[in-house]
DNA sequence: CATGATCAAATCCTATAGGACCGGCCAAAG
DNA sequence: CTTTGGCCGGTCCTATAGGATTTGATCATG
């Protein structure tokens, strides 16, 4: 996994061979968001700092590092002199907001994607495709946790192959692959079959090379994940 | 001016009245973004945590705080163990990718915005291209401060506009305000005249009512900006 | 019963200290 | 003269300590 990346390794050359280094922050950071995003920290639940850094066994210094970085993304809020809690829950609204924006900003990844795409690029979407396929989608976060990772990482590879730095910017600002275990944690995957067809429309768009094509297909594929997940939203 | 909300003030209601409280990490990271913007801190230059410490007269806990929510922004780049620096200045190719996101996501904005348009938001619109006219414009950083502003505000009005948080976040996440004192810095303004009235037509169709026509006199706009920087771009 | 004061524990926030690592400078050896 | 090795200052990173603040409970009072 890697949604946002989080912090950065050091390149430790030492004779000969590099080593890759991690500073405490960065791994508190990776803790929290697992946290978060298998549900093991609810919406509105306060993250102590303190809290935090006894139960991993470090000082608060690298956690307050780590939420710093966190609250940029809109996964935790904070409050000055009270402390960090979990963002507040999914409404309807936040969901046809996010919908909106999605809509205004995966079409033009699509064809500015597909206008420059190569084949190794196809065939990192063929693999998030099948993955999709092949991926388990029980009730239980562990069984559709592989889904949604195929999922998002399908159209984060689309962000990053219009090789625009801040189209891919644009999109994980609408929190990518981290409000998808938001929205369906607990819920589980009602609609894999349609969204896997309409994912494959457009890997095909892409096969053609058609820029517009696969535009088209993809804004169908918002438009219908945001009615089909309108329909039986999980919160109101 | 307040680019990208930094943190939040604690409210404390004591006796009625309520005063707005800030930690030092707020003051720190407010410092350092005045510090980018008006070029004290050159693009590629080492931000120490210490020695910022040391210069703001604070224990290096606060600074590490502040820079951790910058990097998140793009202006700053960290790497473990080495620190913070300046990102790099921007090159032709980054400012087209730049204009092609802001193509993508600033039409729709202003598409959402018009269509749900007050009195009020008119009001502030109109403030902004009002101060855009009489804003001095000479050669120095104090002296196209406060154009620039304006027009950033202009734009950041209409996305907030929008009601759409995820919009705002892609708004947000090209860099605003920022990228535009990192583009112009020490060349000025040269493309003043010809950005007003073009601001001016957005609002005129804002007035109008027409979300197609704002987004229309939007979209025209940007592309006229990315043609007028592209001719005479500072960095090649 | 409702309301406000009081106090203790938890928490946030900041400063300080020290370990680890890097880079420059200089002296000594080859 | 070149190179090697050690020293030293600077920096990052983490832990710890203590002051400031919030919170929640307990208790007194109208």
């Amino acid at each position: 996994m890697q949604p946002a990346p989080p912090g950065n390794r050091a390149e430790v050359r030492t004779k000969g061979r590099t080593i890759s280094r991690q500073v405490l922050a960065d791994h508190v950071y990776e803790e929290l968001l697992a946290s978060l995003m298998d549900g093991r920290l609810e919406p509105g639940a306060v993250v102590s700092i303190d809290g935090t850094a006894r139960e991993l066994d470090v000082s608060p210094t690298p956690v307050r590092e780590a939420l710093a970085r966190l609250e940029h993304t809109g996964m935790v809020r904070r409050v000055a002199l009270k402390g960090y809690r979990v963002a507040p829950v999914f409404t309807r609204e936040d969901f046809a907001e996010l919908m909106e924006a999605r809509l205004a900003i995966e079409p033009v990844n699509a064809r500015l994607a597909c206008a420059r795409v190569t084949s190794e690029h196809l065939a990192e979407l063929d693999r998030a495709v099948a993955d999709l396929k092949t991926a388990p989608r029980g009730p239980s976060f562990a069984e559709y946790r592989d889904y949604l990772e195929a999922d998002e990482r399908f159209h984060r590879l689309i962000a990053e192959q219009t090789g625009n730095q801040f189209m891919v910017a644009a999109y994980a600002a609408l929190g990518g692959q981290v409000q998808r275990f938001r929205l369906f944690g607990g819920v589980g995957i009602t609609d894999a079959e349609y969204a896997i067809a309409e994912h494959q429309s457009v890997l095909d768009a892409f096969a053609t090379g058609d820029p517009e094509m696969a535009a088209a297909a993809m804004a169908d594929h918002v438009k219908k994940v945001r009615g089909r997940a309108i329909a039986d939203a999980p919160a109101g």
